[in-house]
DNA sequence: GCTAAATGTTGAT
DNA sequence: TCAACCTTTAGCT
């Protein structure tokens, strides 16, 4: 589920979840038993996400309280889903682990099982700096600069496509915003950053602001108008959610033009091209 | 019940 | 360009 918008929303969970919690943290799978041990009777402050990455912050708790001389210890992990991985979350007590258990977190109330992730592992200071420099503006963070966005795709050569996708230009956008907010922009996906106006940018990244914050709320990728549901009640549960991810072949939800599919950066692109031009 | 594909990134070749 | 990650779901049968 792991586009950017899944990646806060677990943050935010996890926060209110395991917030100020001290944790039982294990590897059932053993591929992070080591940092594990590490962290284990830590403190979990914090969960946060920049783009498609997420943060957990750990200290030992409470040792600023004793004086001078216990030195807080502090601890990062750095998670990332790829297209596998994912977090179950199961009450107490914890089940026997099925499956490949990466990490496993046990707080006062609710245990977090996580598996299949592209990465997880721990961080220095220096490491969560070095990512965060070479993230562009995620739109679902409030000190996200549009700007930095607009001056790489200003005076790139390369597809729009391929440049909403590209994770140094845009923080957390992935295969399905990249197609549905060239949709909705009217953008061909193929143009070059040259190309794009002012005024085509400005829209796709107020898109942005517009819609990351649904797929937060609902836990899913919503961007189709209820005018454009084609009559479909609004009670009902399928509701079409893409106006033309994973569509190809099918007509276009505005013109009935059949939706085209590609390969661009290794993955699928859906576009109409009659809306997009 | 089985197979293929999937919202992604890194590092090796 | 490709393997790794190794779960989940959609679409068949």
């Amino acid at each position: 589920m792991p586009e950017g918008h899944a990646l806060h929303r677990l943050a935010r969970r996890q926060q209110r979840l395991l917030g100020g919690q001290r944790l039982n943290v294990s590897s059932p799978q053993g591929r992070f038993a080591h940092e594990a041990a590490l962290l284990n009777g830590m403190v979990f402050r914090r969960a946060e996400a920049w783009g498609k990455h997420l943060i957990h912050r750990y200290d030992n708790g409470g040792a600023s309280e004793r004086g001078r001389g216990t030195a807080v210890t502090r601890r990062i992990v750095h998670i990332h889903l790829g297209i596998y991985g994912a977090f179950r979350e199961e009450s107490l007590p914890m089940p026997e682990p099925t499956g490949q258990v990466r990490m496993r977190l046990i707080g006062d109330e609710i245990g977090i099982d996580l598996r299949g992730p592209n990465a997880c592992e721990i961080y220095t200071p220096e490491d969560l700096e070095r990512l965060v420099g070479r993230l562009g503006p995620d739109p679902l963070r409030g000190d996200a600069d549009p700007e930095v966005a607009w001056q790489a795709i200003k005076k790139s050569k390369r597809a729009i496509g391929s440049l909403l996708m590209d994770q140094k230009v845009l923080a957390g956008v992935g295969n399905i915003y990249r197609a549905e907010v060239l949709f909705r922009a009217g953008v061909e996906p193929h143009r070059t950053g040259v190309t794009i106006t002012r005024e085509e940018f400005d829209e796709m990244w107020s898109d942005l602001l517009h819609l990351m914050p649904i797929g937060v709320r609902r836990g899913h990728i919503h961007v189709v108008r209820p005018e454009d549901d084609n009559g479909a009640p609004a009670y009902a549960v399928d509701r079409p959610r893409t106006y033309v991810y994973r569509r190809a072949g099918e007509p276009c939800r505005l013109c009935s033009t059949p939706v085209l599919t590609e390969v661009m950066e290794g993955r699928n692109l859906f576009w109409c091209p009659s809306c997009q031009s």
